[in-house]
DNA sequence: CGTATGTTTGACCGTCGTCAATTGTAGTGG
DNA sequence: CCACTACAATTGACGACGGTCAAACATACG
């Protein structure tokens, strides 16, 4: 199965090829911007280490959490339509980078065809993505949804080789709520009951998955097919 | 402001020039499928009349409706990660399209680099347009999730010199509740609701916004500046 | 014309948001 | 190092919004 809301990993032959343009930044801590919503669009970002939160804000000024970016993976390509970042990138605690400059990335597309559908492919499948949150916004429970999101951290850490069942939550319960369209306080309720029926061990933000398949059962749970 | 839902449109001259690769189809039949989930992906589509509506069935059978398209509009160049549609199209009602093959649009793209930027553009727009829906999702009653849809139709019907206040509703409740994460007795009844105090008039699929500015308020209502 | 499908409306109730108070955590300066 | 403060998280009480179940009504298609 997917994992939801799997951001872009650097997997590929192609774009292993780009490490040649790739450059470290110096480490940010904590609330530090990688880029903020309007800045001019340049390059896309890794991330070595440490976690990263992305938000647009709305006209009326209300902050919508767009995504969360952990080890391996590719942010920072929103604001092709216009040059523009439309997200604002902060890290949620001390983060280590790498910038690929875009104009590298589109010289190099020239003369590889490949590299510009894969790129593509990696857009249509930020596409996916937003699909599946669509979905779990529209027609799941609170508790499902953060089993979601639970999962898809776990997944991706596990990827990474990193444990995937016992690891810090690098963002607030605010930002997870904001993301999953929930209030602080539901968030927190749900993480007290799943750790009362003892799916999950919870300090504050260290989390220990006791009860993966429990979780997994979770979600989709209200329609079996 | 910025319509929300809004998806592509021909507008520039660069799709302008895809015309002669441009094939029309025969007029597709109420329920009649353009693709299906699954099926090779060849071509995007344009309306020239009529409506279509695309829509995902994830593992365990849900369906969620991922879009309405309109005259002027193009669907269907979701599948390009891995040459597969995962969405199926259907005609809402009777509606005629147009075919443009992908491989003649990227043979265009090399000798045309601004048509893939183009391109490009198309597919980040998609994706801020998700992402409007799913702050609509995650922070919008159903009042205002409501609204937001039918502001977004009248302001696509009328950049197509359409009227923007008097307009048929090409998708049954169903689907408008499936795609903002509502049920149909909800819909209907905001429906009812909005008629009672006079936003618009609606017979069935017939409606008539007789208060623009009222629906307008309605929306991002609840979190002033 | 009849049947299937779509739409409306009502009654009920569960989930989750709101308001409020308390506790816990982290960062700062004395 | 500890006190102080600001912020984050938890928990409770309460109510509203919207989902569920059910029935009546309208519409459309054969």
């Amino acid at each position: 199965m997917g994992a939801l809301f799997s951001p872009l990993t650097l997997e590929s032959d192609d774009l292993h090829r780009l490490s040649e343009v790739v450059q470290k930044l110096a480490p940010l801590h904590k609330n530090q911007p990688v880029f903020h919503s309007g800045d001019t669009f340049t390059s896309i970002y890794a991330i070595r280490s440490g976690a990263i939160k992305s938000f647009c804000v709305s006209d009326d000024g209300t902050e919508q959490v767009t995504g969360f970016y952990l080890p391996g993976e590719i942010f920072g390509w929103d604001g092709i339509a216009d040059n523009r970042h439309k997200n604002t990138a902060l890290a949620l605690g001390t983060t280590s980078i790498c910038e690929i400059p875009f104009t590298k990335f589109e010289e190099l597309s020239v003369t590889m065809p490949a590299l510009q559908k894969h790129f593509m492919q990696l857009m249509a499948r930020e596409i996916s993505s937003d699909q599946r949150l669509i979905t779990l916004l529209g027609k799941n429970s609170a508790k499902e949804r953060i089993a979601s999101l639970l999962l898809s951290l776990s997944d991706r850490l596990g990827r990474r080789r990193l444990s995937p069942t016992r690891f810090r939550l690098p963002m607030s319960r605010a930002d997870i709520g904001n993301y999953l369209g929930l209030t602080v306080e539901t968030v927190s309720r749900v993480f007290s009951r799943f750790q009362a029926i003892g799916l999950i061990k919870c300090d504050n933000k260290e989390i220990e998955i006791l009860n993966l398949a429990g979780l997994s059962s979770l979600v989709q749970a209200h329609t079996e097919a």
